[in-house]
DNA sequence: ATCCGGTCGTGACATCCGTCACGATCGTTA
DNA sequence: TAACGATCGTGACGGATGTCACGACCGGAT
């Protein structure tokens, strides 16, 4: 462990922590804290509360997870570059949607971690983004690559995610302010994109994908 | 915090825990390793590798998350529970399902946190537990009671399950050998119990009570 | 013994859905 | 200017879907 900080007289990184859930939060916190040249400054549970804390509690790095209440990790880390830019930013998510990492690095964000790397890398990702360097998973890199950007318009991504909540066509146009044949023109569009059976099929794929 | 324990000669609680994000257990980990009534004696990652650990550690308590490869963490504990009935255990999980809380007790299960609760309460309630007392979260609990039992019955579980994944109804029926005009029934039934507007409607609302 | 609910199936029906061809408008690009 | 693609719309077509009525079989409960 350790290796890159070398601990001497400096300063110890400020880190800020953001996760929905206060569990993971909490534990997270926790994990960190245990590092010498680690003080974790401010734990949020919200999107819209990061701004505020970290320029407050002047945090170096920020820890963000994408699923939030109030506004997503990714709005939350764009925010965060224009606010305070000498932050910098960490996004941290359950499951590796290859359309997130492209997004997130749009969005500013100097590293992207799943949760489900080895705890004991958190703490290296952490210093090694505070000294201006990117870490990206790698196998979520190479994917990334693959799937490329989204094939669907915005119209297209507008109709699959009123889709996604189940309901018909009727719905969907009342919904987005459109006539039902324009709904089923866009769906139908969406569908042969995805290569998915149904509308339903479409957003699946769509959605894991991240091109929602 | 603390409180219950006393903390006097008496041994420490012996603690197994099982999540499949190895940050989120690493984190954990470091979380409840710091109280000095909780020893950490074992990790692990999938389902189906809990009741060999927890026996070879000889676990006092065991935390399960849900969602885990191999078999759930609902399905581990009722393991746990004939292979090592002294060891109780606390099912954890990411959002609240009310369905997920009577099944685990079901299973046999001592307590039932959602991740969203704050970290300081997770020890006191692993010294709950291990003391022999039941640990829920109480707003889970009365959304239990509300939404109450599925009114499915097994084989209309088994088809929305099957068109969880976006088939057609001659997907459906190749997949559980059954006759569509009888998928057709069945869905039919299911859409109407759920209240849903067509099938993934149901399937969605389905997935959220905890019914499939 | 009888009733009841779950399961499986058939057939028919109205509606919804996905696809296609086609045209109009608009902003951007060549 | 001309070409292009995104957006929005109409109309029509075939197939998929959801609903209903009905019947058969089976196991468990009354």
């Amino acid at each position: 462990m350790s290796g890159t900080g070398s601990a001497a007289g400096r300063p110890p990184i400020r880190l800020l922590i953001a996760d929905d859930q206060a569990l993971v939060r909490g534990a997270l916190s926790a994990l960190l804290g245990l590092e010498p040249d680690i003080d974790v400054v401010a734990e949020v549970g919200r999107g819209d509360e990061v701004q505020h804390a970290a320029t407050s509690a002047r945090a170096d790095v920020a820890l963000l997870d994408i699923e939030m209440p109030g506004i997503d990790g990714i709005a939350a880390a764009a925010n965060l570059r224009t606010a305070l830019p000498g932050c910098r930013v960490i996004i941290v998510t359950t499951f590796g949607r290859p359309g997130y990492l492209r997004r997130a690095m749009q969005a500013g964000a100097s590293g992207f971690i799943v949760k489900d790397t080895p705890a004991a890398q958190l703490a290296d990702a952490v210093r090694r983004v505070h000294q201006g360097l990117r870490v990206v998973d790698p196998t979520l890199a190479a994917e990334s690559l693959a799937h490329g950007d989204s094939p669907l318009t915005e119209r297209e991504t507008d109709v699959l995610e009123a889709a996604r909540t189940g309901g018909s066509i009727a719905d969907i146009a009342r919904i987005l302010h459109l006539s039902e044949g324009t709904v089923r023109n866009h769906l139908s569009n969406a569908i042969g994109k995805t290569a998915g059976r149904n509308r339903a099929d479409a957003a699946r794929i769509a959605e894991n994908n991240g091109w929602l």
